[in-house]
DNA sequence: TTGACAATTGAGTAATTATTCAATTATAAT
DNA sequence: ATTATAATTGAATAATTACTCAATTGTCAA
């Protein structure tokens, strides 16, 4: 009695296994939010912007400097970091200066980067 | 004389702060992996395995039923993690088991799952 | 108020990708 | 050999998204 009989095409082969994990699985919503998490800095730029604004409070022309790109993309990008959090900004004169504001990214970035240069 | 005089539509605002961070930012390689990384954990449905395959091996139709998706489905995005060595597997009769195949990815979803709690 | 520069925004485009569907391969049993 | 089931694979489709370009907003100085 799966719950799970109408969109899997096929039978439970390990009943025990599979009740086990169902029991303990988070719900769909968790995963969901632990994806967009990780989507959120699953992005070549959007990594080069929080790792430089790890080093510093920047505005957009000092980002679009160390990346190399147009303000416009790098201003996108700043505001979907932005809407989930992860930075914040302030505005001074012209220029908006903005800043990290989760710790939990720093710290996955270091076990990514950690990975990375061992596994190469 | 930044380096950055092409691409870039605006000029460097604050000099030294783009030179220091120019100076320790890991190269486009680097990134590139980084991000793949994350990417590759950016997605709802290889989150779910993953999670699931950190509780027990498990095979094809075993996860079909967990996650309540096709064989095929599954078996792309087993595809996936494997070309990247974030899982391995052995064939045993008609069926082939999946394992987790990397300590960091395993980190990498606690403080994750921590964030998640966190922020709510 | 006018002009200049920083930054944001919206529409459009091109590229990536998760899933579906159909076909194929691998293994075991009759 | 033939049948059945597990799993993989390739092509097609639909959805997402990063960047470009053009226009607009916000702020300051002349």
């Amino acid at each position: 009695m799966s719950r799970n009989e109408f969109s899997c095409d096929c039978n439970v082969i390990h009943q025990e296994v599979v009740d086990e994990v169902l029991q303990i699985m988070p719900n769909e919503n968790t995963f969901n939010k632990l994806a967009d998490l990780f989507k959120l800095i699953g992005d070549t730029t959007r990594c080069r912007i929080l790792f430089a604004l790890d080093q510093n409070e920047m505005c957009v022309c000092d980002l679009a400097n160390v990346l190399n790109m147009t303000k416009s993309s790098i201003s996108h990008q700043l505001a979907v970091l932005r809407r989930s959090g992860v930075v914040k900004c302030r505005r001074s004169g012209k220029e908006v200066y903005y800043t990290l504001d989760d710790d939990h990214i720093v710290k996955l970035f270091e076990i990514g980067l950690e990975h990375i240069n061992h596994k190469g």
